[in-house]
DNA sequence: CAGCCATATCTTTTT
DNA sequence: GATATGGCTG
């Protein structure tokens, strides 16, 4: 029977099918056995038609698997359920109705790159300096007003007479106006788009009101103003809606997720029903605990006590090390050791950190010992260079309103079409308001070399083609006629290099796709591809068939679970980072808690926290203390080990301390830190244990991928070696951690310690003052 | 117009 | 350290 595998909350929640409903459900509760079996119920049960029911999540792979889940709980119908995430929900609706609110039909979706290329456009125009006012931010003031529905001319309203913030408004309604010429939509816009037009036709509204009856919503923390609008608009005429969510998982707050959505919906909802799910069915008893004890710490939450009957298990491993190279030996070393006593597979094992930077170094130490492993996140398959120049010349084919992609590929491959014959047809564009392409078309009414207009016509002829074989051949074959057509797969054999091969195995594995799409499909239009293709997350690909062990952020990992987990890099000032913990917002520190939070309830049955004493980031030397959240963690499940402490031998010798000739001879080449810390951070760090790696323990984070150790000498023969320089500063007697006087101050706490080059930048935490940046040099902090 | 070299900035996290 | 940008030269 299909209850009587749920505990008594759960079935509580499966039963509660009708009216507003608020499933708190705490890390690894069973949350998704409870949708999936409430869908299944309101199916066989009450005899719903799967065709009225919408499930909404955060990522397509957990659509995926929901759908699949589904599929064995009821006999047939699963298929039609809609079972999607918000962006995609939106592009379906889109699609067929977006002409009511002046757009077409084929519109196209620009991702963050294209963003930028279209903002570029628009600080040209209206003459605006990049370095004065970033892309980046006005994108990110952007977003934020899209996510709280606020137009360009309410932005203006706000602005008030504040410069800066007129300014941003005016880019954000020539941004808009862009858009609209492109016929292009950013992710942000599909959810605004799509409530504009639920807004301005109540016909449209009502039909999808009538279809979708019964509505949940995973992930509900994470949901932002603009998809809780969505949602209460779908919802508002029969009000089955049900949420599901945990306020201590709420870690999206920088892409506009409002976590008072879930911590507010009984007051929006009054009638609603609220169940509780508390039992973790994930995790060994320390681990929970340590997750409790972590989270605890933070004020504004709901109140919950997450317990399990599980055995306590091994307590955390807490390991120290001396360098991020350390760490990452140590880890790819102890998944050897595991997987070879049979303690765990492969697949069982993730590395989770902060930051996806720090995955190039558990990369290349997982690559010696050759272990499988997959990286998610960072750079996707998508945004690829080669992917999106044939993305781009798809998209031309479909829609040529795409101004972007239409001047991302006009000159690739090389056609001798530059620069200055692009501005004389924006300017011809923009003087006749008419798009790029269309300008190009009329080619001979410009002032345009005779030479360079036949590239011109070629460029266009060849489009023209491709798209005249639409709805006629396969959509591969235009593919195929394109990469062959433009030259830009022989272009790369010829090149005739690693990296041009990897290029070539992109564009086929993009074929492939396209391929898989026109054989899955019924109706296969080069519009869906596209649109299928830019709605992918990373962590979509992630498979559980294949034995590997998984590399990923804390944030790409909520959701999952594995045996055995590594967190690494829990040093204060990366996580938490440190831009949370020098932001006057306490909220910002609390997000970074719950992050912690949900890195540790990832764990199942062992859990491996590390930390190194010094790390390299963005070329600096960083010496870090532990994190704050690790200190929150009752020592008594704690199992704390420091590693390699002793190694002191050798480094004076093998470096060797430069002198102040030296440091001239070297000064004419950039003298990069990357050879360590310069003889006062030796000489201190030295007489404090805190460093006490060997020559070869630095080979790490200056070889790349691929390349393998080298030996000492090696190093020192490539030139990747560079001497020591003398630091201009007295050596330092303090390190992060310890308590520290300035003259002005007072008595303040060492957070920590950035190698700037010419002086230590010293961030210390004083009691009175707050936090202070300051050069060691000047600031003359003594240690108390 | 394209290719080369020097420089500046970067990093939190992503649909 | 890596990548995007800008200036210079052939």
């Amino acid at each position: 029977m299909l209850l009587d595998t749920l505990n008594d909350r759960q079935r509580e929640a499966v039963l509660c099918t009708e009216g507003p409903l608020l499933i708190l459900a705490g890390a690894g509760s069973g949350k998704t056995r409870v949708i999936t079996h409430r869908i299944a119920y309101l199916i066989e049960e009450k005899g719903i038609n799967p065709w009225n029911i919408m499930a909404i999540t955060f990522t397509n792979k957990a659509a995926g698997e929901m759908r699949e889940r589904v599929d064995e709980l009821v006999g047939f119908g699963s298929e039609s359920i809609w079972v999607s995430t918000f962006h995609s929900s939106c592009v379906k609706i889109l699609r067929r109705h977006i002409d009511k609110i002046g757009y077409d039909n084929h519109f196209t979706i620009y991702d963050t790159d294209d963003q930028k290329t279209v903002m570029k456009e628009i600080y040209k125009k209206l003459n605006i300096d990049s370095k004065q006012l970033k892309e980046r931010s006005v994108l990110s003031v952007i977003s934020s007003a899209k996510n709280e529905m606020i137009s360009p001319e309410q932005l203006k309203k706000q602005a008030g007479e504040n410069y800066g913030q007129q300014k941003i408004a005016k880019i954000y309604k020539e941004y808009q106006e862009q858009l609209h010429k492109n016929n292009a939509l950013d992710f942000d816009d599909l959810l605004v788009k799509a409530v504009e037009l639920f807004e301005a036709c109540p016909d449209i509204l009502e039909q999808y009101q009538e279809r979708f009856r019964y509505i949940m919503v995973d992930e509900y923390q994470d949901t932002n103003t603009v998809q809780f609008r969505f949602v209460s608009l779908l919802a508002s005429k029969y009000k089955n809606l049900c949420v599901v969510g945990d306020d201590d998982q709420s870690i999206y707050k920088f892409r506009g997720a409002n976590i008072e959505n879930i911590l507010n919906y009984e007051k929006v909802f009054p009638e609603a029903n609220v169940i509780k799910l508390e039992q973790n069915y994930r995790s060994k008893g320390n681990i929970l605990n340590a997750a409790n004890q972590v989270i605890r710490n933070n004020t504004t939450r709901k109140d919950k006590a997450l317990w399990t009957d599980k055995e306590d298990g091994d307590k955390i491993h807490l390991r120290q090390y001396n360098t991020a190279y350390d760490e990452a030996e140590a880890i790819a070393s102890d998944i050897a050791r595991r997987v070879e006593n049979g303690e765990y597979t492969y697949k069982q094992c993730a590395c989770l950190y902060r930051t996806n930077a720090q995955s190039r170094m558990l990369e290349e130490k997982l690559i010696t010992w050759n272990i499988p492993y997959k990286i998610f996140g960072g750079i996707n398959f998508y945004q690829r260079k080669e992917v999106k120049d044939i993305l781009a010349y798809l998209k031309t084919v479909d829609n040529a309103r795409d101004d972007v992609a239409v001047k991302r590929i006009i000159n690739i491959p090389k056609r001798g079409i530059g620069q200055t014959t692009l501005d004389k047809v924006q300017a011809f564009a923009n003087q006749h308001e008419i798009t790029f392409y269309e300008a190009l078309m009329r080619v001979e009414e410009m002032d345009i070399a005779t030479r360079t207009a036949n590239k011109i016509r070629e460029f266009i002829n060849s489009i023209r083609v491709y798209r005249s074989k639409l709805g006629e051949f396969p959509l591969t074959e235009i593919f195929e006629d394109i990469i062959e057509g433009t030259g830009y797969k022989r272009e790369l054999e010829l090149e005739d290099t690693d990296e041009a091969r990897t290029r070539i195995e992109n564009i086929d594995e993009l074929l492939s796709k396209l391929t898989d799409y026109q054989n899955v499909t019924e109706e296969p239009t080069l519009s869906g591809f596209l649109e299928e293709v830019a709605l992918v997350a990373d962590i979509d690909s992630y498979e559980e068939n294949s034995d590997y062990v998984v590399l990923m952020t804390i944030h790409s990992s909520k959701g999952l679970e594995f045996p055995n987990v590594y967190l690494c890099g829990m040093e204060d000032g990366l996580f938490p980072s440190y831009m949370s913990i020098t932001d006057d917002d306490p909220t910002e520190l609390e997000e970074e808690r719950r992050l912690c939070y949900v890195a540790i309830t990832r764990a199942m049955d062992n859990l491996t926290v590390t930390y190194a004493r010094s790390r390299m980031v963005r070329g600096e030397m960083q010496y870090n203390k532990v994190s704050r959240f690790v200190k929150e963690i009752s020592p008594m499940i704690l199992d704390a080990k420091e590693e390699g402490t002793m190694n002191l031998g050798g480094f004076g010798k093998s470096i060797g301390f430069t002198n102040s000739t030296e440091e001239k001879q070297d000064s004419s080449q950039t003298v990069k830190r990357s050879y360590g810390m310069g003889t006062s951070a030796a000489r201190a760090a030295f007489s404090r244990n805190i460093y006490g790696g060997n020559l070869t323990g630095y080979s790490g984070s200056l070889g790349g991928f691929g390349k393998k150790s080298m030996s000492a000498s090696e190093l020192m023969n490539s030139g990747a070696v560079k001497k020591g320089v003398e630091k201009s500063s007295a050596s330092l007697d303090y390190a992060p951690g310890d308590k520290v006087k300035h003259i002005k101050f007072g008595v303040g706490e060492v957070i920590s310690i950035v190698d700037g080059g010419r002086d230590y930048e010293v961030t210390v935490q004083f009691e009175g003052y707050g936090i202070k940046k300051l050069f060691a040099q000047f600031a003359k902090l003594k240690k108390v």
